[in-house]
DNA sequence: TTCCTTATTAGAAGCATTCTAACGAATGCC
DNA sequence: GGCATTCGTTAGAATGCTTCTAATAAGGAA
């Protein structure tokens, strides 16, 4: 796996079995759902390797920690600048496509600060 | 305390106490920050009666959760629409007034669901 | 007061996540 | 390939925040 050592990351077999996983389409996962995924596919991964590797894979740009709920935390296989739906009803999460929305009128960050990131969450229930 | 009356929550000690603590301007108060609070204000409030009534405050609008990090949760004493400054090193929140952010373009919610909410986190880093 | 209902409490339990220290697997050098 | 070194994986323990439990206390009505 190229994309394991340009990352500076060792090509292990659990590596490899969880970037196989996560490279299909675009995907939110959670620790726990991605170790049952990686259960299923015949390889089993410790959950303490989930938790490094998908770490790991969110510093290399691999992955993007999306934070929604205070409970589980979701990692997003769309790196890309996007944003979110989340029906907190069913813990749902659907892309929002970066282009889409428009953020205007952010003021100017506190001194000595500089703006990362502008995450925007759009809060849905049943309507 | 009209307020915890109108909320259909009974005045004890407690309510009381937490009301008078988070009534004086716009604050974001975590549970232990506001039991130490408390604390120092010469009533003991057990860690459970904190989070109840952080959640019943909330429910009655008296409060506001808000969803920043995977760890603890904070409460916002300004219910207004608004969104925030985040600074993850530090952990510390900054208002950003509601009449400043414009969020344009946010795509019609899944069918059968309605826009709850938009929260905007302005992610900032040490420059 | 007396009774009834709702709140508060300490401590235990729960849950996601991180840590620890022992074991296993990939890499580099010969 | 063999062997040593380094890095990765693991089970289980530990942590930290939050919620639950079931017993005690306090507000409210009559």
């Amino acid at each position: 796996m190229q994309r394991l050592r340009m990352a500076g990351l060792r090509p292990t077999r659990q590596r490899a079995a969880l970037v196989e996983l996560l490279g299909h389409g675009h995907r939110h996962v959670s620790a726990e759902s991605l170790q049952q995924e990686a259960q299923k596919a015949g390889i089993g991964v410790s959950l303490a390797t989930i938790y490094n590797t998908l770490h790991q894979f969110t510093e290399a740009g691999l992955l993007r920690e999306v934070v929604i709920g205070t409970g589980r935390s979701y990692f997003d296989t769309n790196t890309r600048d996007h944003q979110h739906f989340y029906c907190e009803e069913d813990g749902s999460l659907i892309d929002i496509e970066g282009d889409a929305i428009e953020v205007a009128g952010v003021p100017t960050p506190p001194k000595g600060m500089a703006v990362d990131r502008v995450d925007v969450v759009v809060r849905v229930k049943r309507a």
